[in-house]
DNA sequence: AGCACGCCGACT
DNA sequence: GTCGGCGTGCTC
């Protein structure tokens, strides 16, 4: 018997292993097995099929270990693994290796380790360096070739290592690295029998003459539920039994070693064990909300995917609530997915308060551990749970999924850039809920114009909700124009006068505001005033920000700091100034015009430790603080009632964006954050937007929120200049470490492509970002009509890169593919 | 991806 | 001479 086994590497095919005799009983199809591939390393492999006939050409390996009795995946979970690797344009491997939590794949590490008893005077003679490494081996003991790279500072430690094998003063082996780590909790246990009353009069003899420690052994027996005859004994954890009781650890040690209690330690899951879910409770729907529900199940019942159109608050949630309690009646699970940033507390403790303990969270800051207790509770049951998830929670082992709901869908944070597999998970969603014969509801304020589309065009069908749920009316939308604000020198700095006085309008009323600026630092530009110098980052062809919290410049690309020098490096003299406005010069001027309220920032650079996000969240939501002043992550999902002024400090930003998607972002971002203003009846907020276009169509759409006109406008464009959804995006890149290799790998494959494709391709050209991190990047776009087989595409793609494979160019440049980019 | 092998230029 | 750099091919 061999097996087709799936590794978590980038390479297109599988890799057939042999299975040993006493291992054929335990294998199945999703099962993990341990394979040595290649000469040293192993890995955890997926078993994708079985089969009797030998690979060809090839003595296969026979598989070291299998992992588990049952399969750790579902169908069809790899099913969709293929989908993706296909449509996407990347190996499963990579899929496998983005859908399972690591802890679930350990592999192994090559370490070097000193042979005891190797005489370091001996007469073998060793290099310096030699010697140095071996130094460090000894007294490490144990050390893996790259600790010995980093800690030594130096490159090639192979060599040396295989150097120092060979005269023997070392042996090399594979240790398998256990990532996961189970959550333990420590329990008391007693030494005696439930029926051996014998024994426990003994133990109180035994502690008659403490009063703590008979304390503590009552105590014990009551939480245990030992008098309890006919219910199952209770587990007692030492710290509850120490807590309830106030026994010290001196007390507890004394009744360990009279041999009273014994201490255990027990693997437990970190989910609590559902045994009284009470029924959900949810809230009651407005009239307009009711009706947009039951439109929804009318679409469903056409087996379509639906979207609902509705305006920022106009309560989608509440309707989505009610959409998964049905559901999870009839016995299905929900993927409700939401883009990373919308995953605030605000949203989690709605959900949680009507869901309880079938409601499972996932997000990015899950540390591996709990990535694997989500995958484990996931496979260990098949009852109904709502998983609350970012992109990659379509990856999650699903039993029998009936609802999927894809929130703000239009969001580019579903998109996974980098790296492969490079998926959508609103798309993978939907092919995911049609594998498992579920629903798809998409939600959005600002659908995005693919999808928009095809509910015009029937594909999808659309519910529409066009009041705000508290009856609030859409915030007025006031535009600015900075040239003439600076022409009337009405503008100070970078608040013009309207924005600086309904800001101090609205303050002086106890109200809050949020400042929305898309671009942090201090100041964006950094020019000598002598000779017109500029900071370049080392690595990446930009523009270094400045930070003054640090005094520093800063590569918003690749991390690369240095400080700001004090004269210009250029030309010597003293001429270095900054200009433009990051989030953090805004904070601190709009401290200085409005003395005495709290002012408060929101980016990246505050956001970088796990509970930072939320603590901001909190202060503003208590009116600890008066203005927010943030990037895009101010500008999604926040519902502060208090908030009745927003500003847009700068919209040129946004607008200015050199791709095809740029209006519908400009629009999206604008909306959205606009969206935060005025969430409660009483008042109608106020959004003042700066710009230096002010007749940019873009911004009336938002003065009149008429998401209608803005598409009507854009989908010509679309169809003008043949972008999606009249066509179907591939990107190509190519990157080199050198500059003049990947401008020729780019055109011998765009030569190539349009041998095959023809005017279907654009470029290649240098993206706007022409260098991140030391390499070089050109790229070529594919524009395919809407009705071409991607199939077809997709093999002809391939053959077209095999037929220049060889190219030496090619052969060294890294090449990938990016299909459908947002 | 990770690793070994082998070619080549450049230093002790 | 060897050291260390990097390109090339292969992994069941």
């Amino acid at each position: 018997m061999f097996a087709d086994i799936i590794l978590p590497l980038p390479l297109y095919s599988t890799f057939t292993y042999f299975i040993p005799e006493e291992l054929q009983h335990e294998v199945s199809i999703g099962s993990r097995v341990l394979v040595q591939f290649g000469r040293k390393k192993f890995y955890t492999g997926l078993v994708d099929a079985t089969t009797l006939t030998p690979p060809a050409n090839v003595d296969p390996k026979p598989i070291m270990a299998v992992m588990d009795s049952e399969p750790i995946v579902r169908y069809p979970q790899v099913k969709l693994w293929k989908w993706i690797a296909e449509y996407y344009l990347c190996s499963i491997g990579e899929v496998y290796k983005a859908a399972v939590p690591s802890g679930l794949k350990p592999e192994s590490e090559t370490y070097v380790s000193f042979i005891d008893g190797w005489d370091l005077d001996s007469d073998q003679k060793l290099s310096d360096k030699e010697a140095v490494v071996l130094l460090f081996i000894q007294e490490k003991k144990r050390v893996r070739n790259s600790d010995i790279e980093k800690e030594l500072n130096m490159s090639g430690a192979a060599r040396i290592v295989s150097g120092l094998l060979e005269k023997g003063c070392v042996e090399i082996g594979e240790k398998m690295v256990e990532r996961y780590r189970p959550k333990k909790k420590t329990f008391v246990e007693l030494n005696c029998d439930r029926e051996d009353n014998d024994t426990l009069h003994k133990f109180f003899d035994n502690v008659a003459r403490s009063r703590q420690q008979e304390k503590t052994l009552i105590a014990w027996l009551d939480l245990s539920g030992w008098m309890r005859h006919g219910e199952e004994l209770q587990d007692v954890e030492r710290d509850v039994l120490m807590k309830t009781t106030g026994t010290t650890p001196g007390v507890m040690a004394g009744m360990v070693s009279k041999g009273i209690f014994r201490i255990v330690k027990k693997k437990i899951n970190r989910f609590n064990s559902f045994t009284h879910l009470s029924d959900p409770v949810l809230p009651a729907l407005s009239p307009a909300q009711k009706l947009a529900y039951d439109e929804i199940l009318e679409g469903f019942r056409n087996g379509k995917v639906t979207l609902l159109h509705g305006v920022t608050g106009s309560g989608k949630t509440e309707i989505y609530s009610h959409l998964i309690a049905d559901v999870l009646k009839g016995g299905s699970q929900v993927l409700f997915l939401v883009p990373e940033i919308s995953l605030t507390t605000q949203l989690t403790d709605r959900l949680r308060k009507i869901f309880n303990e079938r409601l499972i969270v996932y997000h990015s800051k899950f540390s591996d551990n709990e990535r694997v207790d989500i995958w484990k509770r996931m496979l260990s049951t098949s009852e109904p749970l709502v998983i609350l998830g970012v992109r990659s929670s379509v990856l999650l082992p699903f039993a029998k999924l009936g609802l999927v709901i894809v929130d703000e869908e239009h969001e580019s944070s579903y998109k996974q850039y980098d790296p492969a597999p490079r998926y959508n998970a609103r798309d993978v969603a939907m092919v995911l809920a049609s594998m498992h014969g579920a629903r798809t509801l998409l939600g959005s304020a600002t659908p995005s114009i693919e999808t928009y589309y095809k509910a015009q065009e029937g594909k999808f069908h659309l519910v529409s909700l066009s009041e705000r749920f508290s009856g609030a009316n859409l915030p007025y939308v006031e535009i600015v124009d900075m040239k003439e604000q600076r022409k009337k020198k009405e503008a100070r700095g970078m608040l013009s006068r309207p924005l600086a006085s309904k800001l101090r309008e609205s303050l002086e009323k106890g109200k809050q505001a949020i400042v929305f600026q898309n671009r942090r630092g201090f100041a964006p530009v950094v020019v000598c005033k002598e000779c017109g110098w500029t900071p370049k980052c080392v690595n990446c062809d930009v523009s270094m920000i400045y930070h003054k919290n640090r005094n520093e410049l800063r590569c918003h690309y690749c991390g690369f700091s240095r400080e700001l020098p004090k004269l210009c490096p250029a030309c010597g003299q003293n001429g270095i100034e900054v200009f433009g406005y990051g989030t953090e010069r805004i904070a601190e001027e709009l401290h200085e015009v409005f003395d005495g309220y709290r002012v408060a920032r929101m980016d990246l650079d505050t956001t970088r430790n796990k509970d930072s996000y939320q603590e901001i969240i909190e202060e503003f939501a208590n009116h600890k603080t008066d203005i927010l002043v943030g990037t895009q992550m101010v500008s999604k999902g926040l519902d502060f009632g208090e908030v009745n002024v927003v500003g847009v400090v700068n919209a040129d930003t946004v607008l200015n964006f050199p791709d095809f998607r740029s209006n519908e972002r400009a629009f999206n971002m604008l909306e959205q954050v606009a969206g935060r203003a005025g969430r409660r009846k009483e008042e109608q907020g106020t959004v003042i937007i700066q710009t230096s276009q002010p007749s940019n169509p873009v911004l009336h759409d938002i003065v009149s929120h008429d998401y209608q006109n803005f598409y009507n406008r854009e989908i010509q464009e679309r169809r003008n200049f043949a972008y999606p959804p009249f066509t179907k995006v591939i990107n190509i890149y190519i990157k080199s470490k050198d500059a003049r290799d990947v401008d020729v790998a780019a055109a011998i494959f765009a030569r190539k492509l349009r041998e095959v494709f023809g005017s279907r391709v654009m470029g290649p050209e240098k993206p706007y970002v022409s260098r991140v991190a030391l390499w070089y990047i050109q790229s070529i776009m594919l524009k395919i009509e809407a009705t071409a087989s991607m199939k077809k595409v997709k093999d002809l793609l391939r053959s077209v890169y095999a037929s220049i494979a060889h190219e030496p160019t090619i052969r060294t440049a890294q090449v990938y593919y990016d299909v459908d980019p947002v």
